[in-house]
RNA sequence: GGCCGAGUGGCGAAACAGGCAGACGCACAGGACUUAAAAUCCUGUGUCCCGAUAGGGACGUGCGGGUUCGAACCCCGCCUCGGCUACCA
């Protein structure tokens, strides 16, 4: 089997049979003998695609990996051998595939590792990608290998860095109305630069107020904000990198500094970035999670006076409708943002975050060292602390008040960190009787509760709060109305007046795109230095024919410990240069994050040599978007939204033909462990050791022990969940607190009774039976070196696809490996005569016989069912049809030609390695890759009679055998005929006769 | 807490649009081949009941209701597990 599947993979290889040349769509070979059109299959890619795809084409990808050090996973080969059957197939139906993978290769593994020995993060990633290939390569996938490439070449960043420049030379226009490529018009356009307005004011000032009002327009810019700082990575990590208020990698704690880094101006592409999710042939879950994470909300942002005295605030109104809603709320001004205008009235105190600008101003003398402590604390707090909800709310009195545009009243001003600078306005009104955030805060602080929202308009309300829409009272001239009825009258009331406006807000933050480490993508920016070396702000860009703007070669990978990038310490040569107007320049020393490699390279495959463009347009228009991407759901957020954004702006740019670049997405299921199953024993040490000595002795002599504190085995149903001293999970007896220890058992130590597993000598106690999430910790991990070298990767292959739905999590099973491994042999047996003493030859049953009907009745019954089950993706289902159609003619003496080989080409596509084999033995002599997929034919599916269910009442009563042709008349006399029916049927009525053609025939009968 | 998904034999699963529940595989049991074992092949295998056998019956898709001639599938309520998210006003 080894030596198959090494000459095989060194024949596609010597071969390049899996070479495919874009530019040449007409290409044809003489292996590629096609008959017949490649069906249609994708005639809903209107929406994405333009109308002049080519429909011969299908672009099939992968996620491809980050090549870490511990080699392969089951978990990849699970979509790639998915991809790899689907693209296979693809080929064999006419259609040109491209199907190329290559390596996400910049990121911290490395470069840790470079921290600790010193070897160039280079030198590790070329040895973990020498590994990743060798192991697909092993697997017998089809990829053009022609096309590989890592993020990490200076020939992909090179690009990468000019996308970048792409991104720092556009500004979004949100009220353009333009018409794309694809012939959609839509609202809102990335445009260059030169083209942004500059107001009289901003000109007036010269170039360089210019320049710097341009700056703040772009897509990619510079802004001092908190970041989130893990001191223990050395670096800077976005919000989507920290999990509970600790780092993703390495679960480091993170702290909060200020700091001036880039950020990718994603809010801008909100609106687009969920709404055009709607035409993708994607996951209903997917889109959700994306639009939830984008999080547009509707609501208002209102101004409340803070300002002193009546009259003042009379004053002001006044001026606000003369004035109308101002861009800045000015000195008296409050500025909220609220989804609930229709609360105005129920207002009855408001919430700065303790970051908030209008702070200090509303802070009285008393009141100043209480708000300064809180903004200390709140400042130190790590997210985690922040937003743990146990511990309850938090805040202080600032001591001002604020008035309320709508009836004058003057409510407390709090600042409290449930409010969040980043979001809205980092202020909210806050109305306890109908937000539960507020009712929690007011009740705790002793504030008062007003209802002007009840459920059917009656004001009598004992609730404490109500959190839905209702009908208004308390609400002066607006009761009575509906919550949804009242939100656009008041805010086009307060439209009116100058007191607020409709607004839009996001969940989603602008995206924080610097990192303080060394191996990544440099950035293409200098920064200008005044004549004592300070930068100006003010910054220049590395001509695009300048790039790739290299990584400096160091010797010394330890981080600087603090905020200060890697790069800060690259030699002078690199960081410092000067400009041909004598101005002096220092490099941007941050490095872009590891997912800008990963936002485009799906476009860098179909044109990965070109040196004078990203891609060239001709074959962009051609063979984007990717028609079929398959990876982890853990990707479902991050990697999907950076790309699409990225897309969109190339899109807005010109520099790609369609809006979105994925038409269709599926997520693979994790592969988890084997199923273990786990007891619980108390007592201390030894006992656990003699009760888990294996012996089953041991175990019974606890049998009849009755005393509840010796050691003893114990079921997880009296169990807890605890968390000890040190922050690690435990499980607790819920009655003694006392600590249980896990001990995995063996599968003949247990049973099956009711819906758990027990032990066997002791069925009282109930055993967790589980598959868990493959680890180091655990020891579950699969290594797929190890099943090829056991199995033979077309096992692998199909087993990982046998296990269960492609989408589905599902338990690792060695045994299952077996069993396809076990199938495989048959398949071979059914061709092969292994008895033959000159070596391996067909096996006489395969003969040049004619097909009996019964046979291709099974043939075309199995063509018909394999084909479907590729095309919807459902492989486990079609490997079980392969095996019933080897079931099937192992029992047959003769074996025709004719039916055989059409199924090896059905077995190709998963278990590549045999069928090349067996179609070279069937005489043969090139590779099956561009063999015709069969086409089964109806007519040879028609029996001549078969049997059908008969219902009494919906109950299954019996079967009668008919002609295929019968009608119902003829049926269902046959199903009264029939004597078990016949006797049912005795002395009862039939009130009515469902018949469902080819299905049942049921009769309701009194 | 919120959102999403899933619960079917001893196990992984199948049932395509509401119409024969459990295909296919694993495991197990019995048998054949073998000195023996492995490999391979054959037979059986949801649970319970009646029956010597042939055969027949009842129950059965997490739990409780509902719609329907008919529900694993649709609706309502609940339970359990998994994923995502976590004060976004």
């Amino acid at each position: 089997m080894k030596r198959i599947e090494a000459k095989w993979q060194a024949y596609w290889d010597t071969h390049q049979t899996f070479r495919v040349d874009l530019d040449d769509a007409t290409a044809s070979d003489d292996s590629r003998n096609h008959s017949e059109p490649a069906s249609p299959q994708h005639a809903n890619g209107a929406a994405t695609g333009g109308p002049s795809r080519d429909a011969r084409k299908k672009y099939v990808l992968d996620m491809f990996p980050y090549p870490s050090g511990a080699g392969l996973h089951v978990g990849h080969p699970e979509g790639y051998t998915a991809t790899d059957i689907v693209s296979r197939y693809s080929r064999m139906r006419g259609v040109q595939v491209l199907h190329p993978m290559g390596w996400d290769a910049f990121g911290l593994p490395a470069e840790d590792y470079a921290i600790k020995t010193g070897t160039h993060p280079a030198v590790t990633t070329a040895k973990n990608i020498g590994t990743f290939k060798r192991q697909l390569k092993s697997l017998g996938f089809s990829y053009d290998w022609s096309r590989e490439f890592a993020t990490t070449d200076p020939e992909y960043y090179r690009w990468t860095q000019w996308i970048f420049l792409q991104l720092f030379d556009t500004w979004y226009d949100a009220t353009c109305v333009w018409t794309g490529q694809d012939g959609v018009t839509r609202t809102g356009k990335g445009r260059p630069i030169s083209e942004l307005p500059i107001p009289h004011d901003v000109a007036a000032n010269g170039v360089n107020a210019v320049r710097r009002y341009q700056d703040q327009h772009r897509l990619a810019y510079q802004h001092e904000a908190p970041v989130n700082w893990c001191p223990m990575l050395g670096t800077v990590l976005a919000n989507e990198e920290i999990i509970d208020g600790k780092s993703d990698r390495g679960g480091h704690p993170v702290e909060r500094v200020p700091l001036r880094q880039w950020l990718l101006r994603i809010t801008a592409y909100g609106d687009r970035l969920a709404s055009e999710l709607d035409d993708l042939q994607w996951p209903d879950s997917i889109k959700l999670m994306q639009k939830n994470w984008i999080g547009r909300s509707e609501g208002a942002e209102v101004d409340f006076f803070v300002g002193e005295g009546q009259d003042s605030f009379k004053q002001w109104s006044s001026a606000r409708k003369e004035s109308g809603f101002s861009r800045e709320p000015g000195a008296e001004g409050l500025r909220i943002y609220t989804t609930r205008p229709d609360t105005l009235f129920g207002v009855t105190y408001m919430v700065l975050a303790p970051e908030h600008a209008a702070v200090d101003r509303l802070t009285t003398a008393e009141r100043r060292a209480a708000v300064d402590t809180y903004r200390q604390q709140a400042a130190m707090k790590s997210d985690l602390d922040r937003t743990d909800l146990a511990k309850g709310k938090s805040g202080v009195f600032t001591g001002g008040y604020a008035t309320n545009p709508v009836n004058g009243e003057k409510v407390p001003v709090w600042i409290a960190d449930y409010v969040l600078i980043s979001y809205g306005t980092g202020a909210i009104m806050a109305v306890p009787a109908h937000d539960e955030r507020d009712l929690e805060f007011a009740t705790q602080f002793g504030i008062d509760v007003r209802h002007v929202v009840a459920p059917d308009g009656q004001p009598q309300s004992d609730a404490p709060g109500f959190f839905e829409h209702g009908v208004a009272i308390n609400s002066g001239g607006y009761n009575g109305l509906s919550t949804l009825v009242f939100k656009t009258k008041i805010t086009s009331d307060l439209e009116a007046n100058g007191l607020g406006r409709k607004a839009v807000n996001y969940r989603l933050r602008d995206w924080l795109f610097s990192r303080q480490r060394y191996w990544g993508e440099p950035f293409p920016i200098w920064h200008e230095l005044d004549s004592s070396g300070v930068p100006t702000g003010l910054m220049r860009t590395d001509p695009e024919t300048s790039l790739p703007v290299l990584l400096p070669e160091m010797a010394d990978f330890k981080p600087t410990g603090t905020p200060e990038p890697m790069l800060s310490k690259a030699p002078d040569s690199w960081l410092y240069s000067t400009a041909s107007d004598g101005t002096r320049l220092k490099r941007e020393a941050n490095t872009m994050p590891q997912w800008a490699g990963s936002c485009w390279y799906y476009l860098r495959f179909a044109d990965p040599k070109n040196n004078r463009q990203f891609i060239d347009p001709a074959i962009e228009k051609r063979w984007l978007p990717v028609d079929l991407y398959v990876g982890g759901a853990e990707h479902a957020v991050l990697h999907l939204l950076y790309s699409r954004f990225w897309h969109k702006v190339l899109f807005d740019r010109g520099h790609v033909s369609t809006v979105e670049p994925f038409r269709r997405l599926v997520n693979q299921g994790m592969i988890l462990g084997e199923v273990e199953f786990t007891g619980y024993v108390v007592g201390d040490a030894s006992a656990v050791a003699a009760l888990t000595g294996g012996a089953g002795s041991s175990a019974n002599s606890m049998n009849g022990s009755t005393d509840s504190t010796g050691p003893r085995w114990i079921s997880v149903r009296e169990l807890t969940d605890r968390v000890d001293a040190e922050g690690t999970a435990i499980r607790v007896v819920t009655k003694t607190g006392e600590v249980a220890t896990a001990v995995t058992l063996v599968g003949d130590r247990v049973e099956k009774k009711g819906d758990a597993f027990v032990l066997k000598d002791q069925p009282g106690v109930v055993v967790d039976s589980r598959a868990h999430k493959m680890s180091k910790a655990r020891g579950n991990v699969i290594n797929p070196d190890v099943v090829v070298d056991q199995f033979g990767a077309d096992s692998l292959r199909l087993y990982e696809m046998f296990m269960g739905p492609l989408e589905a999590v599902k338990p690792w099973g060695m045994k299952g490996v077996e069993g396809v491994a076990r199938f495989l042999g048959r398949v071979w047996r059914m061709i092969v005569d292994e008895q033959s003493e000159s070596g391996i030859r067909l096996s006489h049953t395969v003969q040049d016989c004619p097909a009996t009907a019964e046979q291709l009745r099974v043939l075309h019954r199995t063509i018909k069912a394999v084909t479907r089950d590729i095309e919807s993706l459902g492989f486990n289902t079609a490997i079980s049809r392969m095996m019933e159609f080897v079931n099937d003619f192992l029992a047959m003496d003769a074996r025709p030609k004719s039916v055989i080989e059409p199924f090896v080409l059905l077995l190709s596509p998963f278990a590549p390695h045999l069928a090349e084999e067996l179609w070279q033995l069937l005489g043969h002599p090139s590779t099956l890759a561009y063999e015709t997929w069969p086409n089964h034919d109806d007519a040879w599916l028609i029996e001549s009679e078969f049997e059908i269910p008969v219902q009494l009442n919906g109950k299954l009563r019996g079967k009668v055998t008919v002609p295929a042709d019968a009608d119902r008349e003829t049926i269902e006399r046959a199903a009264k005929a029939d004597p078990v029916i016949a006797s049912q049927l005795e002395g009862k009525t039939i009130v009515k006769t469902i018949f469902v053609p080819g299905k049942m025939v049921n009769f309701v009968v009194k």
